[in-house]
DNA sequence: ATAATCGCCGTACCAACGTACGGAATCAAG
DNA sequence: CTTGATTCCGTACGTTGGTACGGCGATTAT
C-alpha cells in the first residue's frame, strides 16, 4: 500500500492494490480514464502508485454519483486545477441527485400507502395493491 | 378509449391507445408479459381493450419502481389474486426503495458540503472537490 | 386495381459498466 | 529448463428496457 514498498506493480499487482479486477483497469484504459505506459519492447508494462490512486480517484468519484463519462471530464479539469468548472459539474449532479431523491420518495409513500391499506383489509375483494395498478385512471 | 368505441384492434392501435411504441408492444410479448393472440391464418393479429389495460398496469407497475421482470411475478400473482405474496413483493421493492434513497442522500450531503467549501474558499490551492476524491483514504 | 401504409419477424443496436474468453507471449519459480 | 501463472489484445457477452432496420406479405384507401 505505501508507495515505497510497492513502487512498480503489473497490472495484476495494480489492481489488487486497487482492489479492483484486472479487466476493470483495462476497461478504464479502453475509457481514456487511466494511461497505458509504454511497455519495455515485448515486456510486461509497469505501473506504479500514481495508477493506484487514480484507480481510487475514480472509485470515490463513482460514490458521489458521477459517470465514468463525467468522471474523465473531471480528470481533465484536475489537471488544470480548474476549481470553478468542476463545481458547475458538481452542482449538475447534485441537481440530478435531488430530482431522483424526489422521485423515489413519492414512489415509496405511494407503496408504503398500497402496503398499508393491504395491511389493514380484512376481506376485500381484490388487493389494493393489485387494484392500484389496474385502475384505469 | 371506451372498450365499446374500439374492442379490436390492430398491433398499431393498441399500441397508440396503451401510449406506447409499437416495438414496446412486441417486446413485452417476447418478455411473456403480453400475449400474442393467434393470427387468422396469415392476416394480422387482433387486440382488445384487455391488453390495453394491461400495458398499463405493466406501465403504473413501472412507476412503482417495479422492474420488468417483477411485473411478471405480479401479473402471475394478479391471476390468482393473491394478495399475500403481492404485498411481500411491494414490500420488498419498498426496502430497496428505501435503500436507495438513503445511500443518494448520502451522495447529496457530501456534495453539498463539498460545493459549499468551494464556495466560500477565497484563494485554495487545490479544488476542495478534486481534493476529496483524490484524498487518499 | 393499385399505391401507400401497416403488420410480421428476426436481428442488430443504444446506454453504462464492466466481465469473460481465447490464444499467444512472457515472466517467475522450482 | 520446464512448468505454471500472468500479461497482452481483441472481441463477445451480460444486464435492463427498449428502439431501429430491412425485406416481405397483408391490408386499406383512393
Amino acid at each position: 500500500m505505501n508507495p515505497r514498498i510497492q513502487a512498480v506493480m503489473t497490472i495484476g499487482a495494480l489492481a489488487l492494490a486497487a482492489g479492483v479486477n484486472v479487466e476493470t483497469v483495462r476497461y478504464y484504459q479502453r475509457r481514456q480514464l487511466l494511461g497505458e505506459p509504454a511497455k519495455p519492447l515485448g515486456g510486461h508494462r509497469r505501473y506504479g502508485s500514481g495508477e493506484v490512486q487514480r484507480i481510487r480517484f475514480i472509485k470515490r468519484a463513482q460514490n458521489l454519483g458521477f459517470t465514468l463519462e463525467e468522471i474523465g471530464q473531471l480528470l481533465a479539469l484536475e489537471q488544470g486545477g480548474n476549481c470553478h468548472d468542476t463545481r458547475h459539474l458538481a452542482e449538475k449532479k447534485l441537481a440530478m441527485i435531488e430530482i431522483r431523491i424526489d422521485d423515489l420518495t413519492r414512489m415509496r409513500d405511494l407503496l408504503k400507502a398500497l402496503i398499508a391499506q393491504c395491511a389493514k383489509g380484512g376481506r376485500i375483494r381484490s388487493c389494493p395493491i393489485i387494484a392500484a395498478m389496474a385502475d384505469s385512471r
